[in-house]
Order: structure tokens, then C-alpha cells, then sequence
DNA sequence: CCTACCGATCGGTAGG
DNA sequence: CCTACCGATCGGTAGG
């Protein structure tokens, strides 16, 4: 039994606020659930807020890098939005802790620290914003289109996948992308091209 | 300046739920809200989780006289979802404190009253696949369509709205209700009847 | 990483 | 609805 890097701090950290929220974790649960009293976390760590801030960080960067790679990605706009999906997904099942920390728990930072997550927040959602666009422009989505809010509910549905998508359900990861795919692009009434 | 009544404290409970949380509310944050002392509530409540299943009940009752008014309504699944969208963007921004308590907090419940509260939500879950069936069955929406996931999907739009939607904007109500019906039957492909 | 501890705050009760 | 409290727990520090 080793001692414990920052790094598990962290990943125990995203665990804890995952689960009973920033303020339902104290640094004394934090310390148990890796085998040391509360009070020696602060050799790794300033304060229980920075810990937050460094949980939810790791899901900005992890959201910029699955955009960054999506757009610059050869390809029409429903190519490159599956991967953007996908990217999410992938982002959301390998990282669930700290996605979830990343979706409820940002408010329980200051305000200098919240306002930086929520701009990151706004350049990811531009990112979805810019692909339904072209996806209008090379007359593939509906021309009265409005890019923003399409962004809004297809991200809804993004980001409510930690709640109810078991990884080890009859769903796989494929599947569930081209469900989403699928469900955004022909929708309820929509007739698929090869049933038409 | 008269007392406060139960339905005060509930309402001022949801407020600030809503706004930092169950485990970041202070029983002594709350009196304040209320302008009288944290020890004075207690002659309305029994314990302050008893109060934040005031709050989350009142909020799934809301959600279940929508969804039993939508389904006793007649007419074609369409019409029938439309609805079913626009009772429950009613209880979102009519009671947006208790709807966010009931999506956010739910989950600092007691293991039995969580229970409960979920039951609900399945019920309510289920209206939604109900209609969606119903519109398969009727030939107007995709015969390939999975209910459930729809259902899903669709839900996941809706509870987001709190997240971003201000009545005050540009996109009233309405034009909220049609945009999200547009979207889901539509999609980001399909092409109204009157464009083709 | 530990023990020992700090002042502040927590939910809640007693007794008016 | 108030004052006066209760024991427990909070985030965090000092000093090894």
C-alpha cells in the first residue's frame, strides 16, 4: 500500500462530488475513502474549493480536446457532428465522475472560477452551433433551421446521458450515438432515406 | 408584517434549494430568507429533510396533474404530445424552484422518499413512451421508432430547459412548445410537410 | 501522512 | 416566534 499521488486525490475527489454533491462531501469522507485523515489531504491540496475547481478542469479539457479533434476532421457536417457526439459520449462513459462534477457541481465554485467553466461551457456549445451551421449551409439540415437552439436540445440530450445510460446495458457505446444520431436528424416522423 | 405559514417556508426552502442546494442551504439561511431565526422554523417543519420532500412532492405533483391532463385530452398522438410538451413547460417556469429541486435534490432524500420520487418519475416517463406508441401505432411517427429511448431523449430536452430558457426573452412560451416539437418530430433533416 | 487542535457552523431542542 | 443552548461536524492549521 502506497501512498497516494494528487492525481487520486482528485479522481477520489470527482468520485465524492459525483455522487453527494460538493457540499454533501467533507474532507474527512474524502480522507477515508482513501485511507488517510481529512486533515492530510492538504499536503496535496490548498483547499477543498481548488479540489473542486481541478475536478472540473479535467472535464473542460477533456470537452475541448473530443471538440478540437471533431472539427478538425475532414468531412460534411453529419459526419462531423457524429463524431462530435461521439466524442461526447466517449467523454461522458470514460470520465463519468468527473463529467458529472463538471454538470452539477460548477456552481459551488467562486465566482471567478465558475464564470471560466462557463465559458468553456460557451465555446464548447459554439463548437455544436458551427457544425449544425454548415450543416444548413451545404443544404443537408433544414434551411429554417436555428442553429442555436438546435445546439441547446441536442446538447440537453448530451448532457443527460450520465443519467440514465448504463455502459454495461444492451446499449453499446455505438449504438447509443447512432441512436442519438438518428433521433436528432430524421426525428420522430422523419422517413429514413432507404424507407422512402 | 404577519408570520409566515408552512407554505412560505416550502416556498422559501425552494428557492433556495433551487438556487444553492439541500447540503448548501442552512436551516439558519433559510429563517433569514424569511427574516425570523433558523430555530423558529421548526414550529412549521419536523427536520429540514422533511421539508426538502415538501418541495420535490409538490413539484411531482405538478408534473403528474400535467401528464394525467394530457393523456385525458383527445385527439391524435401529435396532438396529444404537443400537450404533454406545453404541461410541462408550464411547471417549469411557473414553479422553477421546485422543478429544479425535484431534478437536483432529489437525491439527498431519505432511501425511502427517493423511492418514492422515482416511482414517480417512471410514471411519468411512461406517459411520454405511451403517447410516443400511440403516434407509431397511428402510422404518424417511424415505425422503427424505439419509444422508450424517444421518451428518453425527449425528456432529456425538457428537464434541461431550466438550464437555459428565460421567460423574459425573445422565444415565449409558445414558441418554446412549437420550437421542441419542431425539433423532435422534425429533426435536424426532415423536411415539413409544406416545404416538400 | 499523523495527532492535536482551532473557531465557526451545522441541525435541532427546551422552555418560554 | 424568541433566546439560549446542545453535541456533532465542518474546513483548515501547527508542528512534527
Amino acid at each position: 500500500m502506497s501512498r497516494n499521488s494528487r492525481a487520486d486525490v482528485v479522481a477520489a475527489a470527482g468520485r465524492l462530488f459525483a455522487r453527494n454533491g460538493y457540499h454533501g462531501t467533507s474532507m474527512r469522507e474524502l480522507g477515508r475513502e482513501l485511507g488517510l485523515r481529512g486533515s492530510s489531504l492538504y499536503s496535496h491540496i490548498t483547499s477543498k474549493e481548488a479540489l473542486l475547481l481541478d475536478v472540473v478542469e479535467r472535464a473542460a479539457q477533456l470537452f475541448d480536446a473530443s471538440a478540437a479533434a471533431a472539427l478538425a476532421t475532414e468531412g460534411n457536417a453529419e459526419r462531423r457532428l457524429r463524431i462530435l457526439v461521439a466524442g461526447h459520449v466517449d467523454v461522458v462513459v470514460d470520465h463519468l465522475d468527473e463529467a458529472r462534477t463538471f454538470l452539477n457541481e460548477a456552481r459551488s465554485l467562486d465566482d471567478a472560477s465558475r464564470r471560466r467553466v462557463l465559458d468553456h461551457r460557451d465555446r464548447y456549445e459554439r463548437s455544436f452551433r458551427r457544425v449544425l451551421a454548415e450543416g444548413v449551409d451545404e443544404g443537408r439540415f433544414r434551411s429554417d433551421l436555428d442553429p442555436a437552439l438546435a445546439g441547446i436540445m441536442l446538447l440537453s440530450i448530451l448532457n443527460a446521458i450520465d443519467r440514465w445510460y448504463r455502459p454495461d446495458g444492451p446499449l453499446d457505446r455505438d449504438a447509443l450515438v447512432t441512436s442519438i444520431i438518428s433521433f436528432v436528424i430524421d426525428g420522430l416522423g422523419g422517413r429514413p432515406v432507404a424507407a422512402n
